[in-house]
DNA sequence: CCATAATAGAACTGTACTGTTCAGTTTCGC
DNA sequence: GCGAAACTGAACAGTACAGTTCTATTATGG
């Protein structure tokens, strides 16, 4: 069902935008909210073509919402690799751009939906909700915690516990992410303006020096 | 539409018989996956009774999702009322077993349904949204910033932004309930254990001193 | 004990949706 | 250009479900 390697090029076009039809589908609407007849004619393909791809509606959203979580370079968690973290100021300005970073993508409309979908469909679909865990929030954990770990190797910050401070620094965004951008339903997501941001990263500097 | 004043005892049981009914099942399955026969079935009354007590299904989530939230004692936040605020170990415990109990609520299974049909709701129903975030994370980021704004002016600890300290707190616990209560839907959720918590509380104490 | 209101049970209407099928048309490799 | 494969559009089967309506039964209050 769709993996790559075993599909003529002219087939993968088709299922790529059969996939993406369905995707703005899903983003807008939910699963429950999606009807096939709506994807077929979003993705300009008969119902036919559709269910030649793709055996079920249920296994689209999978494929779509395996494509956003693995695949979709938009959603790919910012990089950290050329920061300097051997002064106190390169790794404000890492934590700082990072958190920035962050909130601008989780509050982007279509990212909202994507995690309203992965919540809401976990329960009848568990490995989504494991593909989402495993791609985004261990990932985005893991990578604070390295950040931290190698300032305090390089004797910038002290001995304190990187995971603790590590969750307290990605809680805290979740803090403005969940209610003004989750929790309305009928306005678009409203951001922290960066000085609330700057609070978060200064009062995480006085914690870990 | 089931307002409590204008009903008799009797049809006041009988509206709160139906909705606890839907409760359970809305609960269990969301909104999408919930039949009015079901609902009927579950509460123990005819679909004909179901209607006359509430005019729609969409209504029925909405006094559902009211009830939980607004009136439920269950679900009450905790109180801090009789916290001592006047010593770092009183503020360390206080925090401590504030964590606690909200990990342990978070983490129940029907809390976290309620999460998921509030989230998975709120683009169709965006009163929904409104209730729950004026009703829970406003009101408990409120209550950990009152009271550390208490223990400051008691110079229990120093000048610090006692509003970014209380989004790192509660976004923590959040870093656990996210991924391991909502973002898992084939097994129990799993709570963090003790030690993760009191990490936690130790690193925030040692922010806000 | 009776008149009235509340409720049950069950059938029914209309609609919407998933997935299938079929007849005809377009596109592609060669 | 031709034969095969891919595709369209539309209809269709089967199911599920929200909400209504009917008739019969049960509870309630005076």
């Amino acid at each position: 069902m769709v993996r790559p390697q075993e599909l003529s090029p002219r087939a993968r076009a088709k299922a790529d935008q059969i996939r993406e039809g369905a995707q703005r589908v899903f983003l807008k609407r939910g699963f429950a909210g999606t009807s096939t007849d709506m994807i077929a004619a979003e993705a300009g393909v008969s119902k036919q073509t559709l269910y030649a791809y793709y055996p079920s509606k249920e296994t689209l959203l999978v494929e779509v919402l395996r494509h956003l979580i693995h695949e979709d370079p938009q959603n790919r968690l910012p990089e950290l690799e050329e920061m300097r973290l051997d002064t106190q100021e390169g790794l404000r300005s890492a934590l700082d751009s990072l958190a920035k970073e962050l909130i601008a993508r989780l509050m982007q409309p279509d990212y909202l939906a994507l995690i309203r979908v992965v919540i809401a469909e976990t329960p009848r679909l568990p490995q989504v909700g494991y593909l989402f865990r495993s791609a985004v929030p261990e990932q985005l954990l893991g990578n604070v915690v390295r950040v931290l770990n190698s300032a305090r190797a390089n004797g910038v910050i002290g001995e304190i516990n990187t995971d603790a401070a590590s969750r307290m620094f990605m809680g805290a965004l979740l803090t403005y992410a969940i209610p003004d951008g989750l929790l309305v339903g009928d306005r678009p997501p409203s951001p922290p303006p960066t000085q609330r941001i700057e609070e978060i990263v200064d009062l995480l500097m006085k914690t870990i020096s």
